[in-house]
DNA sequence: GTCTATACTTGGATAGAC
DNA sequence: GTCTATCCAAGTATAGAC
């Protein structure tokens, strides 16, 4: 009886959390109420204050479930990188399945969100940084042998990377054409290419390191 | 006296679309309400709807203000890009301006607010299409000489440099303590510094074009 | 063109029955 | 654990005096 309670409490739980991002991804953050998400999920308004204290402790929490799942999606996609083209390709994939699930929609209203939430801008840092970690290792498996490796230091690499993932994702959401990312995404595996066929180009004629990067260079 | 009612009333509207963006980077889209605005600027909330009709049209017209005084100083400092390293040196100084100025949290609201209307959704898109183009001239000027213009479209590479500037403003806005971007432009200046020095080593021992890009290609 | 006052709506949150 | 009912605060928007 009290399992099935409790279960039954964690069944709700998951109902609520998931009618909270369908709403946030319907109706942006600002019509993200109790109410409107009640009526998504077909529960009473009053069982997300017994169970969440507020909407947004929900939000926070809603957050953390999805990112959780979606760093375990782009960890799984990324162990598969073993050179720029792959990472290319992938982020390529992750980028539209992002776009489908409204995943891109989500992050878009959490930002905004995050502006009078500070717990819920930490959160969404964290999840960045993840990002950032797991497009480093891609970085660094990819480039191990490559001379550009040795100029360019990754955690800012990756850094990079990742703002552009997240610039792409949310100026091609805006679009509804949605038309340009594809292009983007060949341009960047044109590039990629280019990389990968200079690497050992380069080497042998002594061209790199052209200048001592700083952060690169040993104390 | 029409004359001087007339811009009286201009003078209104200007304080109110101010107090609309001070609200909207201070309190976030879901606090930019009429009371809340009329707070910040002094005035009385009756006005909002007097001169604007509705708070999403004040927000549509205070947007499309800021908008263009954005791209005017976006494309002065983009005339004086002649190199990868000017665009470098560029985007850091236009990154920490907007950080400053607030500019940075009000696209994040706004593109947030855009879930909710359409019309600013689009009037977003426009000034993103502003920004690419002025980095796609930049990057034109930047790459004239340089064996990879022929092995890059430059409009797309406009748009992930876009793409790259935007996600870095809002990663970096997440974070109170502001310490990533400096280390990012650092190693940008010095990938840039690597692509010129580069060029002339390329072109005369051949590596260039590797692969022809398909969107260089001609028919 | 600007003000006060107010009608009306929606939202957060709680009390108490079941 | 879930429901109905309700309080109260805050929001949009308008009417009408000045």
């Amino acid at each position: 009886m009290t399992a099935s309670a409790a279960q039954r409490g964690s069944e709700t739980r998951d109902r609520i959390l998931e009618a909270a991002l369908r709403t946030l991804r319907e109706e942006g953050f600002a019509g993200t109420t109790a109410r409107a998400i009640a009526a998504r999920g077909g529960f009473n308004q009053a069982l997300i204050f017994y169970h969440f204290g507020s909407v947004p402790k929900l939000l926070l929490e809603a957050f953390r479930r999805t990112s959780e799942a979606q760093v375990a999606r782009y960890r799984a996609a990324a162990a598969n990188v073993s050179s720029l083209t792959d990472l290319v390709e992938i982020a390529r994939r992750l980028h539209a399945e992002d776009l489908e699930s409204g995943a891109v929609t989500a992050v878009t209203q959490l930002m905004s969100a995050a502006a009078s939430d500070p717990a819920l801008g930490r959160a969404i840092l964290e999840r960045f940084e993840e990002w950032i970690g797991l497009v480093r290792e891609a970085l660094d498996r990819a480039l191990s042998t490559h001379p550009f490796a040795a100029a360019v230091p990754t955690r800012e690499a990756a850094y990079a990377v990742a703002a552009m993932f997240l610039g792409v994702e949310l100026m091609s959401r805006l679009d509804p054409a949605r038309s340009e990312a594809e292009a983007v995404f060949d341009m960047m595996a044109n590039v990629a290419r280019l990389i990968e066929s200079l690497g050992p180009a380069l080497l042998p004629e002594g061209v790199l390191p052209i200048s001592p990067s700083p952060e690169a260079a040993p104390a």
